[in-house]
DNA sequence: ATAATTTAATTTGACGTCCAAAATAATGTT
DNA sequence: AACATTATTTTGGACGTCAAATTAAATTAT
């Protein structure tokens, strides 16, 4: 049960879901806004106004919508968030380099950038101030000063700690426990949040699907190494710590095949791009895999092989499956979930995979259980840890915005809008 | 996000925090309801009034507190949970038989009964209409008539279907798809839920420890089979069907030792009674197990061979160890959770099961992700099924009690309280 | 005994939210 | 130009909480 409730809370939940309106569905006329919150119009005409007056929203000024010539009446005026309400940047952390992204209130990517680094080898206070600097560039390079970004959100590869804002773990990086977060609060003196990338991805399918995930699902990332977005209730799941659901470094077999975590029978040794490589290649998997990603093009090849019928390609494929079949059995068992999506790269060899993972879930666990369960393909698209990062970000930002006074920095506290 | 927020809202929610506290506190007066649920004095009277009025709350008629001399001022007056406002039936099936308790709003059982039943080779519906039967029996013994109970709240082993109302699979019965809910209401005319045992031992557990439980917490069930409640933010976790979370039947090892689910390699095939004594005995685990439940004197038997060195027995524990272990550190790795509690009568043995399995979290997941999690043991008491059950209704009808009028057909309606 | 003190609980008046209904606005139709 | 239609705003009332003042019921001091 929640806390004591009073105006206020109400104040702030019917403007939160107002916002919420807006950001899922894009621009719409206040009745609209009425019909999907069940707000009376009473209260829509007095949150809008407040709202507008917060300049978090605006009238869109626009002519009226005249293409249905047998419409009547007074014309809507649709209203939208406000774009410069706030601005956000998105950072995506891998392994050969950072991605980031201005983002501004209306979910408008304003500017990004590509940066490469060879992160492996890194010390960890090296990396931090590093990004930090990176961070603080971006920030001249758009002329930003403190106050004009609301929230920083960053989604990495491997363990993240969200409670310490650190990289706990990640094949990313030799080093272990890696601040990020506190250097650049501190360099740019903006709050800050780290997440898991596969919990972004889960992120950006749910947005792209307009959070239409009610009950429990969970997004598979299969590609350079295997990732698990949990969604409960509604809403990514990130556990005590900020490291749920690491589906990659679940144990599939004791003793089993070595993993980049230095771990041995991890999924992912089995069923990431090294791990079927590794298989195919009939090498050796009692050995430490390499640390750098393998090229895409070698795995187009190797798909490739296998369709064509190579016996060594096809098996490895099968043992993927068959790996990811029985965690997902596992992860069924305890959760019962009424969706799986299944998402990234690595899913393009599906018709390699499936049979055996099909084969797997059945094998693993009873009917009672995974007879409810869907299993759906996402399309691929290769921004969906950025799109979902910015999501989980302005989320957020939507969530916290009536708990102080105004977002950002208007451009001078003395300047009077003209 | 929910959905719009008015008055009512407030109302219920406030009314909900009131009840809650009672129910968690016993027991109190006004001043500290106002400290507990952080509402004002003047709400908690208007509440608290109307909640008399509901016949929900009553003032307790008791001398004022004098064991403190140096207490000055006005008097208290607690008020409590009206143990007339409903009651509630709280029923477990087994697989020798079914428990009955009656219990009121205040979590007093005021009747209870047990009844044997060879429930294992019964058919589907011969078990659902005796079962109707039994309890429409236990109405009569204790002159009940329908609108007397305000819901029937069932935990059973096996897979349980919440959404339809029945047992999908147990061990206790050689059938599938037994339905329970829909006979009772019929026979009864009173809502029925049913679940899992062990998510029921979960709220039995967190109730014990007042609900204190914020964040995810697993707890297991050890003895005749090997069952885990989950808890996510505060909550059970029961899944999209009810029938999370099935620890005992989540595969550990691909084509391991056959379980009663008749399935290979389940969790339960290694660390349940039948499977931990199995393996002591050095039977083939390629054997369907017994439908019937181990003596408990043969386990305590088993123990103490154990204990006093006999190398099979103790092997079987340690193999049983490792199989929680790795079940745990898969639990680890996809739910990050922060607390796992031990419960049942298997912890008896923990001595002989602990080490294999510590060893095992540790070789089955990255430090990362164990390090944070802290395992405890709860205390064993036999009754923790229909303790758990009785707190799980109590606390369904406190969130329901606003929906509806009245929530119990006062005894008579043209008769007047005297 | 009576007044002062202390603590609990209630009453009173104000405030903030939402909503229904009425009024107003802005367009199309006749 | 009057009427119809749809969107939005205005008005007045309802319902919840809360702060402050008041009342209630005890103990302590005089």
């Amino acid at each position: 049960m929640r806390g004591k409730a009073d105006s206020d809370l109400v104040r702030r939940q019917n403007r939160h879901i107002v916002l919420e309106a807006l950001r899922l569905h894009g621009p719409m006329p206040r009745v609209e806004l009425g019909r999907i919150t069940g707000l009376s119009p009473a209260s829509i005409t007095t949150i809008a106004n407040q709202l507008i007056d917060d300049k978090a929203m605006l009238e869109m000024d626009e002519a009226p919508d005249r293409s249905d010539p047998t419409r009547r009446g007074r014309p809507t005026v649709r209203v939208n968030l406000n774009p410069d309400a706030a601005r956000i940047i998105a950072i995506k952390i891998s392994i050969d380099g950072v991605e980031l992204a201005l983002v501004n209130f209306a979910g408008e990517i304003i500017s990004r950038k590509n940066i490469s680094i060879a992160t492996y080898e890194m010390q960890p206070e090296i990396f931090g101030t590093g990004l930090a600097k990176i961070v603080r560039e971006f920030f001249g390079e758009n002329k930003l000063k403190s106050g004009d970004v609301a929230h920083i959100g960053i989604a990495t590869q491997g363990v993240t700690n969200s409670q310490k804002g650190t990289i706990a773990w990640s094949p990313a990086f030799k080093a272990r426990d890696i601040p990020v977060v506190a250097p650049i609060e501190k360099e740019t003196g903006v709050t800050c949040s780290i997440a898991n990338d596969a919990n972004m991805i889960a992120e950006g399918v749910m947005a792209a699907d307009r959070y239409s995930y009610t009950g429990t699902a969970a997004v598979v990332f299969m590609g350079y190494g295997v990732g698990m977005g949990l969604v409960i209730d509604g809403k990514v799941y990130h556990g005590s710590t900020g490291a749920a659901a690491e589906f990659g470094h679940m144990n599939h077999i004791p003793n089993g095949a070595f993993c980049r975590c230095s771990r041995a029978g991890c999924l992912e040794a089995y069923a990431s791009d090294y791990g079927i490589l590794r298989s195919a290649e009939n090498r050796s998997d009692q050995l430490p895999p390499p640390s750098s990603a393998v090229d895409p093009a070698v795995m187009l090849a190797l798909e490739n092989s296998a369709r064509a019928g190579d016996a060594n390609a096809t098996a490895a494929y099968a043992k993927a499956g068959r790996a990811i079949g029985f965690g997902l059995a596992r992860m069924i068992a305890l959760l019962n979930p009424d969706r799986i999506v299944l998402a990234g790269p690595g899913t393009r060899a599906l018709d390699l995979i499936e049979p055996a993972l099909r084969a797997a879930i059945e094998e693993g666990v009873v009917e009672a259980l995974r007879s409810q369960v869907k299993i759906e393909t996402a399309p691929i698209y290769t921004d969906m840890i950025i799109t979902g990062t910015i999501a989980a970000t302005l989320r957020h930002l939507d969530s916290t915005i009536f708990s102080s006074g105004p977002m950002i920095s208007q451009t001078t506290p003395t300047e009077n809008s003209s």
